[in-house]
DNA sequence: CCCTCGATCAC
DNA sequence: CCTCATATCGAGGG
């Protein structure tokens, strides 16, 4: 029988760890510039409506200090921290050169990897620590050391028996932190903390469980399945359910390719006429359709997104009977549902959007056009 | 099963 | 005044 429990554990039990790079886009700044050290800094999103319009996409932590998180207003963000602050635009390019070096030293230590988002990753390191959690520990710091050291960046690093689990216990501790819960201790682990600490809890879900009289998540776990399921739907009530008391099987594996590509801007003024929304939606037309060709993608579907100056969010889309590589196909779509949008809508727009999405990589494109081809000549 | 659209989350 | 990109779910309709 022990024999038994033995065979079972070795087969499911799993070390899974979540590697997250500290204030990312902040930090990568201070390493390009160490005299930013010791200042608050913030990488901003610059909408181009005016000298300061747009968002605080990441800030170091001295700068948090004063309450400048991600996603506020930058000229609020200006207000928090007036004299020696440091604000700097996004240089997306960047950023992601320095993440494409630290995945590759993360990869390297698993025996799964799983990249989410770009300073982000989950390693199963099961096989590589033999199932122990004080050799994940040591792995975890030698992880952190070979980043310092090659990279010279900080990360928080979450280790558990599940990603769930993993991920927010890299929450816990950070900058430059490392907590480590085992399965014994994932009920202590989870039950005092809020609802807001898993994922696919936000503001409005949060909420909504706070009108049931669930703050943590032990609260959850106690709450009843089937009342879980009638508020929130079959997927995500049973989600929440196995989350609350730590269950998550969810396996560490490789992203595939990404499933569409979106871009969105915000116009420089509130308006609903079509020539100016037009001008902007074929200026991102040209940007989406470049990735496609960089990643060699026909699509069969288009969408176009408008956010509203209320906030509210359109959005419309076509699916095509047979797929296209065409950036005129593209702008061509996006004008017409652009257009029959404005003719159902009353509000200006703000912002507006471009989407494809329902790929086939064009080989196999090719493939059906000549097949076709060859169809109808017999 | 596919399409469309809004909602939500989280990067 | 309030960014950007992607994924997922559910409802409604076919």
């Amino acid at each position: 029988m022990t024999f038994f429990i033995r065979e079972v554990a070795t087969l499911q039990a799993r070390v899974i760890m979540l590697v997250d790079l500290d204030y990312f886009f902040a930090q990568c700044e201070e390493r390009r510039n160490p005299s930013l050290k010791d200042k608050p800094v913030v990488v901003c999103v610059y909408s181009g409506r005016s000298e300061d319009s747009g968002a605080v996409s990441t800030a170091n932590y001295i700068a948090r200090k004063y309450g400048v998180t991600s996603g506020i207003p930058i000229f609020l963000a200006k207000k928090k921290l007036k004299k020696d602050a440091v604000f700097l635009p996004m240089d997306h390019e960047f950023y992601e050169e320095v993440s494409g070096k630290i995945m590759r030293i993360l990869r390297s230590h698993a025996d799964f990897f799983e990249q989410v988002g770009i300073d982000e990753a989950y390693l199963d390191v099961s096989q590589k620590v033999k199932g122990s959690f004080e050799e994940a520990k040591e792995l975890a710091q030698k992880i952190k050391e070979e980043v310092k050291a090659q990279q010279k960046l900080t990360c928080s690093i979450g280790i558990g028996p599940n990603k769930l689990v993993a991920k927010i216990a890299a929450d816990i501790q950070k900058p430059d932190g490392l907590t480590i819960v085992k399965h014994e201790q994932v009920e202590s682990f989870l039950s005092p903390l809020p609802v807001s600490r898993l994922i696919g809890v936000g503001r409005k879900t949060k909420k909504k469980m706070q009108t049931l009289g669930i703050r943590t998540i032990g609260d959850l776990a106690k709450y009843d399945v089937q009342r879980l399921i009638e508020v929130f739907g079959k997927k995500l009530g049973i989600y929440f359910h196995n989350a609350s008391i730590g269950v998550d099987d969810e396996s560490v594996q490789e992203r595939g390719e990404v499933e569409s590509i979106s871009r969105i801007s915000t116009l420089k003024g509130d308006t609903r006429d079509l020539k100016v929304i037009v001008e902007k939606a074929n200026q991102l037309c040209d940007e989406v359709h470049a990735k496609l060709v960089q990643r060699e993608l026909g699509f069969k579907s288009v969408g176009i997104v408008a956010v509203m100056v209320d906030m509210s969010v359109r959005s419309r889309s076509r699916t095509f009977e047979n797929p296209t590589n065409e950036l005129e196909v593209l702008k061509k779509t996006v004008k017409e549902l652009f257009e029959k949008f404005l003719n159902e809508s009353e509000l200006e727009a703000r912002r507006v959007g471009v989407k494809v999405s329902n790929f086939v990589k064009e080989q196999e494109r090719q493939k059906q056009i000549t097949n076709f081809i060859g169809l109808a000549k017999n």
